[in-house]
RNA sequence: GCCCUCGUGGUGGAAUUGGUAGACACAAAGGACUUAAAAUCCUUGCCCGUAAGGGAGUGCCGGUUCGAGUCCGGCCGAGGGCACCA
């Protein structure tokens, strides 16, 4: 019997072909289905996909074809993330337009995902930088406008001089520009903000409801929001002639009587009366310097500047306390103010012993004496018993801080206050490939919103990325607008939005991808919203997640349809992994520039051995990156996505191997073996009785592993069933025993079950089962659970909790019959040796467990 | 420094509620088929033993339990998040 090997790249071609042309996985328009929103956080069009991508999208796709196949109307769209820097630096390296750039872009990568044959929705395809997108995007910022839900302040920002351009926190490396290497400085620039804090209290909060995401990616943003309640407390300057009041924001108030100073960021309003003392100037330079790494901020010694002011403290009659500038404490968090209490912060106490200040125990640690106690180095931040504390005595820390919040409110010196870390979100950036900023100035510089009916502002096409900066700024029509009303000339915001805003509603454009009135029509968002599994990296865990969680309220707050929570379920996949390649002059090399001999690598252009670093997350720069395009050439779409879906829990890293592969596309060839070895079966071949049942219980049991399997994303789980079961099902066709219709019954089943994860040679191998209806067209397979019921069982014979024996017995005999049964046993006797049995552990079809003395 | 997660063979990993640890796969060794190779199939896998059988065993130490990879406490190691947040 001669077979043809599978060929992948007629066959994929071939569905591919097939699927597009009859729109087969077209969402329906109908809203009386019941319905999925699947959704693969969409990519940045970078030039071509990478295994990142490839992982990704087949994991929703095996999740989307899953859920259509048990009857959901699945939406499973995608897009483009097309605004970004990188198509600007591509422009300027090659002289491309942006727009070139990202189109051509686009046009590749959307062919290398049809060539993975994901069943995606294309006819609602769309695209960031497209201005059908992104004058809904304008007419968005504009609403909030109207809400009060973005403002413009003055911000510091990483400046480049060099590139004449705002940087992330991510672009400054080592305090200098990626770019330029220029030293970047701090800039006050003045910039639109997302007022994102005045829903603060609601993002952390609707966290508990998200019960379908990753419990790390909620404690992330939990910690990230970083809500703590205390209270604000006024303190009273005495020495001064316009009796000025500091408010400080401090979480302890219950440790208010161990207060030794306050301390006040450089930049507090009271700095102002040293506007013109050196002393302190220089002082302000030197905190700032010493702030300029985020990491050895932690490390920076803690310096202060001492004040001629004094303030009362609020409950002690007479006392003072010195008021110091400092460089730990932080304006833009609080009040930029607080008192401290070095005898429970770490950081107070290290101020505290640098300058000499008292150090007041107030809180006495259990099993303490209060004489004996004393502070050192170490400040005590646990739980205990007030004392030195007045009214506040044997009082514990929460009962003490309820009791100070009262006080000082009944007193009028302050209120209890709750504080968020979460800062407003910057959105101006000051580059060209972004959504314009649909804001106008006049000449005394006030913002006058752009005119609805104007929209889109259109970016102009005809830019010079010649000079540094800007182009936008440059431009010399763009930027000036004659005014509708008075005929002066109005001046352009230059800036463009931040890129995270175009990903922060394209999951409700989705919903209605083609309208032209609006972003999203409220039937359409009705009926798909939310998205039921939203799945990506876990780098996107905080900002990305975060910003669409507001944006979605912010712009629904306030109308008839109002939304809350954008992704029912979230999963985050980890990162494709390979080793890394040196050459022998320390460069890095590609994986494919390498061979391999007696386990060492040489580099095949020059036969040295090269240096092998760990395995890392595949990245350009360190060339440890496989094409997929190589490989589903070589091996087809299948094969691809049966290697990233193998072996690996899909949360965790995978290992990319070539053995791993061609592993994958060994068993590709293996199901087109088994279909074809079922198409030759002699029609007189029977099966006995017992034969059929075994495999008939093995294709149910597979029916029940696949279905949890994939319900609980265990994929990984699921193509080690498929294996278990293919062993099965082939040696009964080596063996010549297998009967054909019941055989093709069988395997029916068996390609409906596999065909979410290689739709290809499913289709193709239903195909040759002659069967009227396409694969896709079926119903999921609902397993009999009495067919699961074992007839002859395995029970474990322990002895003390150790496995001596195993019984094949039926199924659900009584106690004493199988205990009986197993005294009977020799493996057993020779253990209990005359000793007694003391206690006797039965569970049910399962075990039994002696306990001897 | 604070918070979180994870430690299972040579490797990736499985074990759904505490109940046969190592499914499935990769790699390795041996064998079958073949003139040979590729492909395919079979066997093996820590320690003692030819075998039957027995012992140890899920990072380390201890606890709960008839029974612990799974639960609890302490330690060690790896990874991730935050980083002077009052």
């Amino acid at each position: 019997m001669q077979i043809e090997k599978f060929n992948p790249s007629a066959v994929d071609k071939k569905w591919q072909k097939f699927w597009d042309q009859n729109k087969v996985f077209k969402a329906s328009d109908s809203k009386n289905l019941k319905k999925y929103y699947c959704l693969e956080m969409f990519p940045y069009p970078s030039g071509k996909i990478h295994m990142g991508h490839v992982r990704n999208y087949t994991l929703g796709d095996v999740i989307a074809h899953y859920k259509r196949l048990n009857g959901y109307n699945v939406l499973h769209p995608m897009g483009w993330d097309s605004f970004g820097m990188p198509a600007e630096n591509a422009a300027i390296q090659n002289k491309l337009h942006p727009k070139d750039w990202t189109l051509k872009n686009i046009e590749v990568m959307k062919a290398q995902l049809k060539l993975l044959g994901f069943s995606i929705d294309w006819d609602r395809e769309l695209s960031t930088c497209d201005s059908d997108y992104y004058t809904h995007q304008q007419k968005f910022f504009l609403d909030l406008y109207e809400k009060g839900l973005v403002y413009k302040k003055e911000s510091l920002v990483n400046w480049d001089p060099v590139d004449n351009t705002v940087l992330a926190n991510e672009q400054v490396i080592d305090g200098k520009g990626w770019r330029s290497g220029a030293p970047v400085v701090q800039k006050k620039l003045s910039q639109w903000f997302f007022k994102i804090t005045s829903f603060a209290e609601d993002l952390d909060q609707s966290l508990n409801g998200l019960t379908e995401w990753p419990e790390k990616v909620k404690l992330m943003q939990k910690n990230w929001i970083g809500k703590s309640e205390g209270c604000e407390i006024i303190f009273k300057i005495k020495n001064t002639k316009d009796t000025k009041n500091i408010n400080i924001f401090t979480t302890r108030p219950d440790t208010i009587f161990g207060a030794s100073f306050l301390a006040l960021a450089v930049d507090h309003p009271l700095s102002e009366n040293y506007l013109n003392d050196q002393k302190y100037q220089k002082f302000k330079e030197a905190c700032y310097q010493s702030a300029n790494t985020e990491e050895t901020l932690a490390k920076t010694d803690k310096i202060g500047f001492k004040t001629d002011y004094v303030a009362e403290h609020p409950f002690i009659k007479g006392k003072t306390i010195p008021i110091f500038f400092s460089n730990f404490v932080l304006m833009g968090y609080g009040t930029g103010a607080i008192f401290g209490c070095p005898a429970h912060d770490q950081r107070d106490l290290e101020f505290a012993n640098k300058y000499g200040l008292e150090v007041i125990p107030v809180i006495l640690p259990p099993n303490e004496n209060e004489k004996t106690f004393k502070i050192q180095n170490e400040a005590y931040i646990g739980e205990g018993k007030i004392y030195n504390s007045d009214f506040l005595n044997n009082l514990s820390v929460h009962e003490g801080k309820k009791t100070i919040i009262k006080k000082i409110e009944q007193n009028k010196i302050g209120t209890s206050k709750v504080t968020f870390r979460l800062r407003d979100w910057g959105i101006s950036r000051q580059r060209y490939w972004g959504c314009p900023i649909p804001i106008l100035y006049d000449d005394t510089g006030n913002a006058i919103p752009v005119d609805k009916k104007d929209l889109p502002v259109k970016l102009p096409e005809d830019i010079s990325f010649e000079k540094p900066g800007n182009p936008l700024d440059h431009h010399p029509s763009w930027k000036f607008v004659k005014c509708k009303k008075t005929g002066t000339t109005l001046i352009r915001e230059t800036d463009t939005l931040d890129t995270f805003v175009d990903s922060s509603w394209y999951f409700l454009r989705f919903c209605s991808s083609k309208l032209k009135e609006s972003g999203y029509a409220d039937s359409d968002v009705k009926y798909w919203m939310p998205v039921d599994q939203y799945i990506g990296g876990v780098e996107h865990a905080i900002l990305h997640l975060l910003y669409s969680r507001f944006f979605t309220r912010a712009i629904t707050t306030g109308t008839k349809n109002e939304m809350k929570e954008p992704f029912k379920g979230l999963f985050t996949q980890g990162m494709v992994c390979h080793k890394t390649f040196k050459n022998s002059e320390g460069k890095w090399i590609f994986p494919e520039e390498v061979f391999e001999k007696d386990g060492k690598f040489f580099e095949e252009k020059t036969n040295q051995e090269v240096t092998v670093g760990p395995s890392e997350s595949m990245s350009k720069s360190k060339k440890n990156v496989v094409d997929p395009q190589t490989v589903i050439n070589l091996y087809g779409a299948d094969a691809v996505r049966w290697f990233v879906l193998s072996d690996s829990p899909p949360e965790r890293d995978i290992q990319w191997s070539d053995e791993g592969i061609s592993g994958s596309y060994k068993f590709i060839q293996k199901i087109w073996l088994i279909s074809e070895m079922i198409q030759v079966i002699p029609a007189n071949l029977k099966m006995n009785d017992g034969d059929k049942s075994s495999i008939e219980k093995l294709i149910h049991k597979l029916i029940k592993d696949i279905t949890y399997n994939i319900d609980h994303f265990h994929f990984n789980v699921a193509v080690a069933k498929f294996y278990e079961f293919t062993n099965h099902l082939s040696k009964i066709l080596h063996e010549n025993k297998g009967e054909q219709e019941y055989l093709k019954n069988i395997f029916k089943d068996f390609l409906i079950l596999i065909y979410p994860f290689v739709p290809h040679i499913a289709s193709e191998s239903w195909e040759k089962l002659k069967i009227k209806e396409k694969i896709n067209q079926q119903k999921w397979p609902v397993f009999k659970q009495e067919l699961l019921k074992e007839e002859i069982i395995n029970l474990v014979i322990q002895i003390n909790g150790k496995k001596r024996a195993v019984l094949e017995v039926e199924p659900n005999q009584s106690e004493e019959v199988l205990f009986k049964k197993c005294t009977e046993l020799d493996s057993v006797n020779k253990f209990l040796d005359g000793k007694k049995i003391h206690n006797k552990i039965y569970v049910k079809n399962k075990l039994i467990n002696l306990v001897i003395k």
